[in-house]
DNA sequence: AACTAGTACAACCGCAAAACG
DNA sequence: GCGTTTTGCGGTTGTACTAGT
């Protein structure tokens, strides 16, 4: 027998008689005959005290079970039927500002029920995080944020609690407005950078507007009272593994990369180091806003004027490396279809993809390398090696996580579920990449010591930026590499590195061994 | 035909705010 | 002001249905 039916007198009609309240209180699905005494109980008393529902009409349920019966299907002027394309945009849009307020969300949409939309939004987010795709199209990303600076602007200016601006902030966690500063409107061929597991979700929102073809992808909702903290999980993708039950995604393995080719660029401008307790060699983060690892689980404390962010702009997919790196310049539109139907070249198999078959890539790497040891030197003495960052990252987590029990990450998310379910790297638009410092410490870092900082990006990131001259031979090969041999199961040497010119080094990102190329600022 | 995975939907549960006495 | 009750909300679970293998 269902669970639901335990309590029950009688599963079938058996809830239409007038014992008065008595009887146990049945559960499960709803009769014909107990709608039918609810609607007329309705229609005698209006709607309210639901308690004394079972009271007055014998109805075997409680207040609460008629009142969401009514709510969600019995009262009038419901509208059945699928979301229309129309709907299904405006729930995105106000997911993106409001977040999951189902209620909020129904009363914009006339005849919906919150218990509809959020049905209707999980759903969604299943799908798109199985096939690795981001949530929210760019446009709705920008209105987001546009809006919640505005709310911003708006409460600092009036400290009026502009209800975006409550969603912002009721977290309490903040990220640095500096982190804005990498915004820039979309430009270049090369703007591919996926919105990913950033280090804030203002960050992942700035990188996804920084790129038309950039989506916010968010994690699953994580009750913030309900979700232990998994303290054993803490940044698994430094520890090797992120699951999250849609994707398993073992950075050591650049799993994603396997599989999948696609022109991006990323940063992974996370701070390993993201407090005093843990200084950065070579800093980024000291940044110390936010935080590091986590994508938006901003370790540090609060900084003034600094944005807070609710959970769905912020939002993005807990691991999905994937995502970035499938993720489709599709408009909105053609999101469902594009899910339906993914395109066929994201997706090698492994077959196709043998290690290292690429000699471009070597060349790539090891070419340089011969020529240009002593930037090596350099980057050995200014980068932490990648068993150093692993144990000092993962001392981080021992300690820098534990000021706060289980917090909310600007995303929605606890800390503990973000770190379990984010790959802790960021990226930025490829076009804001290299130009840019990779870290905005939200002020609290001058130039000085952001000169000093190391930017990891993905190579590919490296042409659609002036870091490299676009006719050099280097830009060329990986030009090349990017546009053959990227897709494949490549490794960099995760030890080695490869340098460019302009002290750009090729080699694998310290803490993830993702491939990624670094610059050193002040590479001689 | 049997099985599995995915999807859509309905309903329950726990919590917290609001209302009430 | 305080305790209790009611209501609302959000998260989660269970189930039926469907499509694919």
């Amino acid at each position: 027998m269902p669970r639901d039916h335990i309590n029950s007198p009688s599963i079938d009609e058996g809830s239409s008689g007038g014992s008065g309240g008595t009887g146990v209180l049945k559960k499960g699905p709803w009769t014909s005959t107990e709608d039918a005494i609810l609607v007329d109980y309705v229609k005698k008393h209006g709607e309210g005290n639901w308690n004394a529902v079972q009271k007055h009409s014998g109805l075997l349920r409680c207040g609460k079970s008629c009142r969401l019966r009514w709510a969600n299907h019995l009262r009038p002027n419901l509208k059945k039927g699928a979301f229309t394309p129309e709907e299904e945009r405006l729930i995105i849009e106000l997911h993106a500002k409001m977040g999951n307020k189902w209620a909020r969300m129904a009363a914009h949409l006339p005849g919906r029920t919150d218990n509809e939309i959020k049905n209707y939004w999980n759903t969604r987010i299943k799908r798109l995080q199985r096939a690795g795709l981001p949530l929210y199209p760019p446009d709705i990303c920008l209105q987001a944020l546009n809006e919640g600076q505005q709310n911003q602007n708006v409460s600092e200016l009036s400290g009026s609690d502009a209800q975006n601006n409550d969603l912002l902030q009721r977290n309490n966690y903040d990220i640095p407005d500096v982190v804005f500063d990498n915004y820039k409107a979309p430009q270049g061929p090369l703007s591919y950078a996926a919105a990913f597991p950033d280090i804030s979700g203002t960050g992942i929102m700035t990188q996804a507007l920084g790129s038309s073809h950039n989506y916010i992808i968010m994690p699953p909702t994580v009750h913030q009272t309900k979700r232990p903290r998994e303290s054993d999980a803490l940044f698994p993708g430094f520890l090797g593994r992120v699951s999250n039950g849609l994707s398993s995604f073992d950075p050591l393995q650049i799993g994603p990369f396997k599989k999948i080719c696609r022109p991006f660029g990323l940063e992974l401008p996370y701070d390993p180091y993201p407090n005093s307790k843990n200084p950065a060699p070579f800093s980024g983060p000291s940044t110390g806003s936010h935080a590091p690892l986590n994508g938006n689980i901003s370790t540090s404390k609060p900084l003034s004027k600094a944005v807070k962010l609710e959970l769905p702009s912020l939002q993005y997919h807990e691991t999905d490396t994937n995502y970035w790196a499938t993720c489709p310049p599709a408009p909105l539109e053609t999101m469902d279809a594009y899910l339906q139907s993914p395109p066929a070249m994201q997706v090698q198999s492994d077959s196709d993809c043998p290690p290292w078959n690429s000699g471009l890539l070597e060349e790539v790497i090891h070419g340089p390398r011969v020529k240009n040891q002593s930037s090596e030197k350099s980057l050995n003495s200014s980068v932490t090696p990648a068993d150093a960052m692993d144990k000092s990252t993962l001392e981080l987590h021992e300690t820098e996580w534990g000021d706060y029990g289980d917090p909310i990450s600007p995303l929605g998310c606890s800390a503990s579920s973000v770190f379990s379910e984010c790959t802790p790297i960021s990226v930025s638009s490829l076009d804001e990449t290299a130009p840019v410092k990779v870290f905005h410490g939200g002020g609290k870092e001058d130039s000085t010591q952001l000169d000093k900082h190391v930017k990891f990006l993905r190579p590919d990131a490296l042409l659609g930026s002036d870091c490299l001259e676009q006719d050099s031979d280097y830009a060329k090969d990986l030009a090349a590499l990017l546009s053959e041999d990227f897709c494949n199961d490549y490794k960099y040497a995760a030890s080695g590195t490869s340098t460019f010119s302009q002290g750009w080094v090729l080699g694998s990102c310290p803490w993830n061994n993702m491939p990624a190329v670094c610059q050193m600022s002040e590479h001689p």
